[in-house]
DNA sequence: TTGCGATTAGAACGAACGTTCTATATACTT
DNA sequence: AAGTATATAGAACGTTCGTTCTAATCGCAA
């Protein structure tokens, strides 16, 4: 293990960066001062780098996926990936951390939508829908996932699957939460 | 802004701790041992934690996002949720961290498969792809993204949609990378 | 072997750290 | 209004921090 990877386990288990003084165990050295001059190669590669008050801080580290471009227009090369942006999925995907939630897709009503079974979804609450929203909604005491459909009179839900119909409310309908994200794992 | 939420930015943000002084600034206070004693209470409160060496450490902050079960189960009781499995959506996507990139799709080929224009895939470079596969390939000089095929005698490529018809590459088929993720954000 | 640059050990320094103490101010109850 | 608990200010403490210095050691080329 490199240095650095050692170093990247550290924050990544601890939650913050080691002193010299455990660097100097981590790394494998019997002085503060050599640990030192080892950091500072490591932030001269960019591996590290350090605050104005001088606190040690990760860099590339975590720093999610790189987004590389367009599928038809493949890979570039090494010298171009730089270059490009570079995202944590939770970021990208999360924007109201407290009311977010993630549910397990069950069905095939959605799946013109390109929601399959097996998928995940991450849903908001406390959101008001708007017509064509894909929602979580109470009916007659059951939950299902489908777009929220709205009109001058009315109100219903409309399923992604021609072998399903809609669904018109008989008495009040409850949205329960707004799909926001859809995620599938192969 | 609670107190809590504004050391969970200076973590974020710094990816580090605040210390005592400068939490005694982001707290509005004009003494140290103010700082200490609110401190005190966010540590009992559980927002925030204490390693073995005395030094602060987030706790609870971004632990990624609650998983609450299945669509048609709906929604379990604020005292449920408690119970159920909580994760980060980086974890969950990425197995391989060095080896995977986003690409954003572009057409409908794959449409069949829940994979719809606009969606980013998460891909893995450097594996051998497997029959039933998603892949990203260059076929001819082009990029795309089919169903990875392997018969006996021949390697094709297939469509998720009727509409397009399979790929027998003429040459060789270089597999670029595989499919391992797909995301949608609405 | 000799010489030279890079690396490491170990000690030393001031600065910043976390903690604790006392004194003052504030809020709330009786 | 008086009394009591709580919260904050400010100073002080020993400890650890990051940094720097010198000396010893290593690796390698001449």
């Amino acid at each position: 293990m490199t240095p650095l990877q050692k170093i990247r386990e550290f924050y990544e288990t601890k939650r913050r960066m080691p002193s010299y003084q455990e660097l100097m165990g981590l790394l494998g050295y019997r002085s503060k001062s050599a640990a030192h001059y080892a950091v500072k190669k490591l932030i001269a590669e960019g591996g590290i780098a350090k605050d104005k008050t001088g606190k040690l801080v990760p860099a590339k580290f975590d720093a999610g996926v790189p987004l590389l471009g367009v599928v038809e227009a493949g890979f570039p090369s090494a010298a171009e990936e730089e270059l490009l942006d570079t995202m944590t999925l939770d970021e990208y995907l999360v924007t109201n951390k407290q009311a977010t939630f993630m549910l397990h897709v069950k069905g095939d009503s959605m799946m013109d939508a390109g929601i399959m079974a097996g998928d995940l979804v991450l849903v908001e609450r406390g959101r008001t829908p708007k017509h064509g929203d894909i929602v979580i909604a109470e009916v007659d005491g059951e939950y299902t996932m489908k777009y929220y459909r709205k009109s001058r009179e009315k109100v219903w839900l409309e399923p992604a699957n021609k072998r399903y119909k809609p669904i018109y409310p008989t008495a009040e309908l409850k949205v329960e939460a707004i799909v926001t994200a859809v995620v599938r794992k192969y």
